[in-house]
DNA sequence: TTAATATCTATAGCCACTATAGAGTCAAGA
DNA sequence: TCTTGACTCTATAGTGGCTATAGATATTAA
């Protein structure tokens, strides 16, 4: 199988595919006298493996470390665990911080009466005072 | 003024104070004999604007053109009620990718007794399995 | 045979910084 | 006056996870 068509069966970019070799994410693939990739089918798991962690915003370090533990069945689970517990706090401090965005926008579209002159304009003089 | 001492009143890193002057947030400064640069109070308000804007995770262009809507105070509101209306949609995706994220994770944590071998670990399990 | 398509590598761009190297400037103390 | 240290300067590279481009080579179909 060819690079295109292990894009086409996972849906990733062939530059993307060819990016994660780079980064030692999958195995180099073999090559044809041409010098083209040949994958067998067992790079379309990988592959989608590494679509769903990314799915789940885990970094490509942390995918590689999975990676690793996954390689090594005898390894403890305890550190997979601590990735994806990390993940969700990471998660949860970016939620708590997009909440406090928005009802700080919100606030300011409502400082707003729209077709104002922009000297006027309750937005622009909002952002002009701190109020953080 | 030089450029520490606007670091420290507005606690921002020089770096990122030289930085804005490449992508003409702020304008060029004045320099000294010895080629430092020379601020009037003025910039401090400059950058506690940006600042302002950035904490509400606008990007560098749409400061800008906030900026150059605030220097003609006869142009219509609307367009920065616009940007800060856009802003609050990324924000709404944004924040409703997170949660489902944040439930997906949890899953996976919870497919986890801990002190397993990897090669029995439900998390990883759920990984190569795609439910999306 | 030729044209279209697929692939290759290398490189640059995205965003908003941050970090580093190496050189120059300046102020205070000995 | 000299030196030391703090400050500043420019230019460049790195961050993450791709994406896009250029220019060359390979393969396939008509």
């Amino acid at each position: 199988m060819k690079i295109g068509q292990v894009s086409k069966k996972t849906d990733l970019p062939v530059q993307t595919i060819r990016y994660y070799e780079t980064q030692n994410l999958i195995k180099s693939a073999g090559r044809t006298e041409g010098n083209f990739r040949v994958y067998d089918s067992k790079v379309i798991d990988q592959l989608e493996f590494i679509k769903h962690c990314r799915h789940l915003d885990l970094s490509l370090s942390d995918i590689k470390r999975i990676n690793e533990l996954r390689d090594n069945p005898n390894a403890v689970c305890e550190e997979v665990n601590e990735l994806i517990n990390d993940q969700v706090k990471l998660v949860k401090i970016k939620m708590k911080e997009l909440r406090h965005l928005k009802t700080q926008l919100e606030a300011l579209t409502n400082s707003c009466s729209n077709n104002q002159k922009v000297g006027d304009c309750g937005i622009i003089k909002s952002l002009q005072e701190c109020d953080c």
